[in-house]
RNA sequence: GGCCUGAUGGCGGAGUGGUGACGCAGCGGACUGCAAAUCCGUGUACCCGAGUUCGAUUCUCGGUCAGGCCUCCA
C-alpha cells in the first residue's frame, strides 16, 4: 500500500514517490528561538515527526534525511537579548536547548539535521549572488531584492493572484521595489543588530532566503517533502518556491524544482480566547508537561487530522489521557505475555499511509487493544506484538504500563499503598468486607483506585500528572 | 475587498452514493461480596434550500454560519 500525501501545490492527494528511495529528503520550517515553545509550535513538530517515522519504516532509517532548521537571526531574538542585556547567542542557545527538551517530551525524534541560519551564512550570501547574477534579484539602496516577476507564475503555490497582491500591498511599498510583492534577500543591519560582510555591503539576510540556503546546503535541491504550518504558505513558502524556481533556471518541471511535495498542517487554536502572549494565556509545552504526560500531549495533537484546525482545550487533553489509559490498560493486563515479533497491523498502516489519517489509525489501535483483551492462548502474544508495533510506529506506548498508571508516586507512598493493598487482599480472603471496604476508602483518600482480578489486585492513581 | 477551508450523535472525531468508524460520557447485561477494570450489547448524527439519482450525510448549485490567510506567527 503506497503512501499518499496531500500536496498543497497540486491541491490533491498524490501518491508519494521519492526521487531516490535510497535518499528521501524532508525539510520543515523550525522555530525561531527567542522564547519557550507553546503547544501550537509543537503541532508541526509532532505531525512531521510522525511522517518521519513512517518514512523511516518504509524506506529504512538510514535512507531518510529530515532537516528542521533553527532561525537564530531575527528581530525578536535581538530584542530579547537587548532586554536581558546578554549576547544574542546566549538567548538562542538557551531556547534551543529548551526547545529540544520539550520536543523530546512529546516523543519527537531529533531531526537528522538542525541547520542554523548563522552557520549557513556563506551559503546564503553565495545564493543571493547567484540570483543577482542570473537576473532574478536586484540591488537597490543597500538592499538586495528578489524580483517576483523574474520567473513567472509567482503565487501559484498559495493561489494568490498577482493582482490581489498588488491591491493588498497598498501600504508602505518601499519606493525602491520594482514590484510591490518583491521581497528582501539582504538588508543593512541597524545599529546593534548582527552584521555580516557581503558583496552587497554589510548587513543580514532576509528570512526566506535563509530557508532556501539551508535546504540547498543540508539536503540539496530538489527535496522530496517541504513541510510547515499552513500559516507559512504565504508569503514564506511562496517566496521559497520562487527562489528555488529561479535558481533552477528555466528547466521544464519548475514546479518541482524546489520541493516535490508541499505538506501543510492546520493551525492550532485556543478555544474562545485567542492565545496571545500579551494576554498571558500561552500554553507552553514546558508547563503542560507538568499537568499531563508528554505522551498525552502528543495524542491530543494527533487526535484530529493534521490538515484540520485543532481547538486546544483542557478537555482534549483529559480525553487523550483516557484514550491512553485504554491502551496501557490492555498492556498492563498482558504484562506476563511476551510480545511476538510482528510488524504493524496492515489496516493500521493503511490508515497512516492514507495522508496520515491518524484518527482512523487510532481507531485501529483501539481495535488491537480489544483483540489483546479478548485473545487467549498463543493469540495473546501475537496481539500484544501487533499493538506495540503499531502504536510505536506512531510514537506511542514506549512507556512502562505500571509507570503510566502509577507515575508520580514516590517510593514512600508506593510502599504505603502496596501495604494497604496487601492488607485489603487479606481482609477479602477472610471475607471481612467491612475491613476491606474501609481500606479501600483509605486508598481513595490517597487518590488511589484499586482493581481486583482473578490474579490479584492492582491499583492506579485516579488523578495523574 | 481577494484567496481558502470547514459545518457529522451530549463531547471529540473519521468516513462513505445504498448494511450509522473509533474514543469519552450515558444506558442495559455478564463478571465481582460490593466497586473498579474488562467483556457483550445499546444511539432513527450527518447546517438550510434546490438539483442530479432508483437512492445523498456523501455529487452539483445557492444560502446561512464559523474559522484561517492576504502583516518575517508553526
Amino acid at each position: 500500500m503506497p503512501l499518499s500525501l496531500y500536496d498543497t501545490q497540486a491541491r490533491a492527494k498524490r501518491p508519494f514517490v521519492p526521487a531516490d528511495p535510497a535518499r528521501v529528503t524532508m525539510y520543515v520550517c523550525g522555530p525561531t528561538v527567542y522564547n519557550y515553545a507553546h503547544i501550537g509550535n509543537a503541532r508541526p513538530v509532532v505531525v512531521f515527526d510522525l511522517l518521519f517515522r513512517l518514512l523511516r519504516a518504509t524506506y529504512g532509517e538510514a535512507a531518510v534525511l529530515y532537516a528542521a532548521n533553527v532561525t537564530d537571526v531575527d528581530d525578536k531574538i535581538n530584542r530579547r537579548a537587548a532586554e536581558e542585556g546578554v549576547a544574542i547567542d546566549v538567548i538562542t542557545e538557551r531556547y534551543l536547548a529548551a526547545y529540544n527538551a520539550d520536543m523530546a517530551e512529546l516523543g519527537a525524534l531529533r531531526p537528522s539535521l538542525q541547520p542554523r541560519a548563522t552557520r549557513t551564512m556563506d551559503a546564503i550570501i553565495a545564493l543571493i549572488g547567484r540570483l543577482v547574477a542570473n537576473g532574478s534579484a536586484y540591488a537597490a539602496e543597500g538592499h538586495v531584492l528578489f524580483d517576483t516577476q523574474a520567473c513567472g507564475d509567482y503565487g501559484a503555490l498559495s493561489g494568490h493572484p498577482m493582482e490581489d497582491m498588488i491591491a493588498g500591498a497598498r501600504v508602505d511599498v518601499a519606493p525602491y521595489k520594482r514590484h510591490p510583492a518583491d521581497f528582501v534577500l539582504w538588508k543593512p543591519s541597524k545599529p546593534g543588530e548582527p552584521v555580516w560582510d557581503s558583496p552587497f555591503g554589510p548587513g543580514r539576510p532576509g528570512w526566506h532566503i535563509e530557508c532556501t540556503a539551508m535546504i540547498e546546503q543540508s539536503l540539496g535541491l530538489p527535496i522530496d517533502i517541504h513541510g510547515g504550518g499552513i500559516d507559512l504558505l504565504f508569503p514564506h513558502h511562496e517566496n521559497e518556491r520562487a527562489q528555488g524556481a529561479c535558481l533552477h533556471d528555466h528547466a521544464q518541471d519548475r514546479d518541482r524544482a524546489y520541493a516535490r511535495y508541499w505538506v501543510h498542517n492546520g493551525f492550532l487554536n485556543f478555544g474562545e480566547e485567542k492565545m496571545s502572549k500579551s494576554q498571558g494565556n500561552v500554553a507552553l509545552v514546558k508547563d503542560l508537561v507538568k499537568t499531563a504526560p508528554g505522551e498525552a500531549l502528543r495524542w491530543a495533537l494527533l487526535v484530529g487530522h493534521y490538515r484540520a484546525p485543532l481547538e486546544w482545550t483542557g478537555d482534549l487533553l483529559a480525553q487523550s489521557v483516557k484514550a491512553l489509559d485504554r491502551l496501557y490498560g490492555a498492556l498492563r493486563r498482558a504484562a506476563g505475555v511476551d510480545a511476538a515479533e510482528t510488524g504493524p497491523d496492515p489496516a493500521f498502516l493503511a490508515a497512516l499511509e492514507d495522508d496520515l489519517n491518524t484518527p482512523a489509525a487510532m481507531a485501529e489501535l483501539f481495535g488491537l487493544a480489544t483483540a489483546l483483551e479478548t485473545a487467549t492462548g498463543p493469540g495473546r502474544a501475537e496481539a500484544k506484538g501487533r499493538l506495540l508495533a503499531s502504536a510505536r510506529l506512531m510514537g506511542f506506548l514506549f512507556g512502562d504500563p505500571e509507570a503510566w498508571f502509577q507515575g508520580g508516586v514516590d517510593e514512600a507512598l508506593k510502599t504505603r499503598i502496596d501495604d494497604l493493598v496487601t492488607r485489603r487482599s487479606e481482609a477479602r480472603a477472610a471475607k471481612d468486607w467491612a475491613a476491606a471496604d474501609q481500606i479501600r476508602d483509605e486508598l481513595a483518600a490517597l487518590n488511589v483506585e484499586v482493581m481486583d482480578s482473578a490474579t490479584g489486585a492492582t491499583w492506579r492513581l485516579k488523578e495523574r500528572t
